[in-house]
DNA sequence: TGACGCCGGACAGATTATCGAACTAAATTA
DNA sequence: TAATTTAGTTCGATAATCTGTCCGGCGTCA
C-alpha cells in the first residue's frame, strides 16, 4: 500500500538490525513456549553476556549497553526467577560475580536450539558459501564494531 | 579479565545485533549533538520508518514491532517536538498519515551524514569486496528475515 | 602507611516505553 | 442494511531506564 521507508538509502546498520530482531524473537518465542515464561527481553539482554565463569553487573551493563543501576535492576529480576545466582568475587570483595543458576542452564538448551534452528533456515536460504562468508565478514566487523570484544 | 560471553557459540543474530547497535548510537550521537537533543532511541525507531510520502501509524507499528498504542505514544511525542505531523489519509477517512516535518528533514540530514560516515569507516577496515559482499548477503537474508519488507 | 580518590554495586525517585483492554468512527462484507 | 473488521486513540498498569546519591573496598603516592 505504501512505497516504504526510503528504501533506497537502506544502511548497514539497518541491514544488520533486521536480522538479529528476527532472531531475538524467534528465540524469545521458543524459550518462553518451552515453559521458560517469565523472562523477559530486556532481561535475556544481559543474561546473554553472562560468561560461564561469572561476569561482573558492571561488565554486563557495559556489554548489553545500559547503565549499572538497569543491569542491577534485571538482575535482581533473572535471581528472583532463579535464572542466575550473585556470588562474591574472589579476587575484589567489592564485586558480586552473576553466574547462570540451573534453570538459567535449562533455559540457554532452548534457546541454542531455537537459535540452531533459525541459523539453519538462514543458511539454507542463503546457501552454505554465503551463510560462511556472512559470518566471516561480520566477525571481521565486529574488531572494530564492539568496544568489548 | 573476563573471558566473555561463550564466544565460541557466537551466532549470527549475536553477530547481527553488534554493528546493528554501534551504527544506532554512533548515529543517535550525532543527531542529539546536533541540537536535535530532545529525541529518544524508541522514538527514532519509529521516525526512521516513516516514508517519503508519510505512513499510517498501524504500519510503523507493525515495521517497529510495538503495539499501535506504543507508536501512536512515541508518534505523539515526535509531533510534539516538531519532527513530523499528522495528516488525514486521502483514501481512508479512518487513517492519517504520518509524515516527516520540516525539523525531521532537518534531522535526517544529520543522521544521513553520520550513517554515511560509520559506512566508510566499516568499508576501509572491511575493503570494498567484502563490504559489497556484506550487504548483498543481508538483503538476500532481509527476504525471508522480514515480514515487512 | 594512611589519606585521598576511584571503582563496584546498590537504593531512591522520576521519567519513558510498553502492553492489554476498551472505545469511536469509518470501511468492508455478508 | 446489519454485522464484522480495521485505524486510531484513550486509559490504566507494568516494565525498563535514567540521574543522583550513597557505602564500602581498592589502589596509589606522598
Amino acid at each position: 500500500m505504501n512505497e516504504g521507508p526510503r528504501r533506497s538509502e537502506m544502511n548497514l546498520g539497518m541491514l544488520c538490525f533486521i536480522p538479529a530482531r528476527e532472531m531475538e524473537a524467534r528465540v524469545m518465542k521458543a524459550v518462553i513456549a518451552a515453559g521458560f515464561d517469565d523472562i523477559t527481553l530486556a532481561q535475556s539482554r544481559v543474561f546473554q553476556r553472562i560468561g560461564s565463569a561469572g561476569t561482573r553487573v558492571t561488565d554486563l551493563a557495559e556489554q548489553a549497553r545500559v547503565t549499572k543501576q538497569t543491569a542491577t535492576f534485571l538482575i535482581d529480576q533473572l535471581e528472583k526467577a532463579g535464572y542466575v545466582e550473585r556470588v562474591p568475587d574472589p579476587r575484589d570483595a567489592r564485586a558480586r560475580l552473576v553466574r547462570i543458576a540451573a534453570r538459567g542452564r535449562a533455559a540457554i538448551e532452548v534457546a541454542m536450539e531455537a537459535e540452531a534452528e533459525v541459523q539453519a533456515e538462514w543458511t539454507r536460504h542463503l546457501g552454505k558459501r554465503d551463510a560462511d562468508n556472512l559470518r566471516r565478514i561480520l566477525t571481521r566487523l565486529r574488531e572494530i564494531a564492539d568496544p568489548y570484544r
